[in-house]
DNA sequence: ATTAGATGGTAACATTTGTCACAATCTATG
DNA sequence: CATAGATTGTGACAAATGTTACCATCTAAT
């Protein structure tokens, strides 16, 4: 009927199977959110599975204090593991997902989610695999965290950017970049100059330009 | 038909129904292993999905330079999420696993996990669960290690140490510990000694007790 | 009993990260 | 164009953590 169920079929044919397509069409709303629209925050119950069309989400963790670390993106074809366990006992989320751009996903209720899982293999195989994808990001996360310096996060960081993204220009201010690794910007700014001093990057205002140095 | 297919049927009858409990039994074998011995290594193929009788299996991360990481304990009644998501696939282990206590387990193979899945509402609501609730101790752990500082990281270790085996007596070298936070001994040692000033624990060889201003 | 190895204490110093202060520059808006 | 606000640079200092070095003490093995 719509662009939007168009795409669903057509982007998903190869993922599930009919028969879970033509109920996920049925029972699944189209969703549109502008960039940095706040999708589901800590604490706030989950209502539905999100899976995405297009655009990137920005899934994070917040302290009490405010302050916030980033866990990973959810781009194009995929779902966030955390909403598939939470929806099974109606538990509150435990992240923070924002639009990193307009974003447009399948909201799939979470009440089916428990019977899909049954009656699809091809739904349990995704989320199974979901699972174990997000598992391995938070993993990274605890590496970087437990034993990797700041100026290698931040490289790391730059580089994941760079790889979501598709371009090795970044548009970020450094104070945005500190958040998102919960640092503070006059930390970040006197990293990314030593790294511009390496050859490494080139700084612009709300910009850095990765050089191929970076990436090995 | 020995002591251990009684607890199996025993322990979970109120978890599993009965007739997966009885292609439980039917199919898994249960494992015996002493303290200190590893279960599953990173990299290495997971064969088995653990399931624990009684003891505590601790899971760690290592990286390349050997230095580790505690993510989370797994202790009776429990199993590992990571073998869950891996076995479906056959990946390889992303954690290390090693017998805490002395461990009775039972082994179950990882062929049936896909089937389990659809068959038993009680294996899927245990795996789901599960998943959850390692997903929470990663968050936990990536908590501690973003936003709180090494004193503060040392007073929880001791703490969740202290609930997991039931004892305010915690016996472990300051090596141990340093190794279990990703730190090193003198540090832990100064950190140790700053809380016995401040009245909060007591310090021997081999051994620490907390006290009641610890909790809190 | 002696001794080697394990454990713990601690001073001194290095490195990493965070904080404060302030200036310079850019950008958007009236 | 004038100005307020956002962004970046940077020095100086503080705090947290890691490293080195060395010693004292305890424990287990011979």
């Amino acid at each position: 009927m719509t662009i939007s169920n168009y795409n669903l079929t057509d982007k998903f044919s190869s993922v599930f199977e009919p028969e879970l397509l033509k109920e996920m069409e049925a029972k699944s709303k189209i969703i549109s959110v502008k960039e940095g629209e706040l999708i589901i925050d800590i604490g706030r119950t989950v209502t539905m599975i999100p899976l995405l069309l297009s655009g990137v989400l920005k899934v994070s963790r917040v302290d009490e204090n405010g302050k916030e670390l980033l866990l990973y993106y959810v781009s194009a074809n995929q779902s966030c593991a955390m909403t598939f366990t939470c929806c099974m006992q109606q538990y509150p989320s435990e992240v923070r997902a924002v639009a990193e751009s307009d974003v447009e996903f399948i909201a799939i209720p979470i009440g089916v989610m428990d019977e899909w899982l049954m009656k699809y293999p091809t739904w349990k195989s995704f989320v199974m695999r979901t699972v174990r994808s997000r598992f391995n990001e938070l993993l990274n996360t605890i590496d970087q965290l437990a034993f990797q310096k700041l100026d290698e996060r931040l490289v790391n960081y730059l580089v994941d950017k760079s790889n979501a993204t598709g371009s090795t220009i970044i548009n970020l201010s450094h104070e945005e970049i500190a958040n998102d690794v919960a640092s503070s910007r006059e930390v970040i700014s006197r990293l990314l100059k030593k790294l511009e001093n390496e050859g490494k990057v080139l700084l612009y205002r709300n910009q850095i330009k990765l050089l191929k140095t970076i990436f090995s």
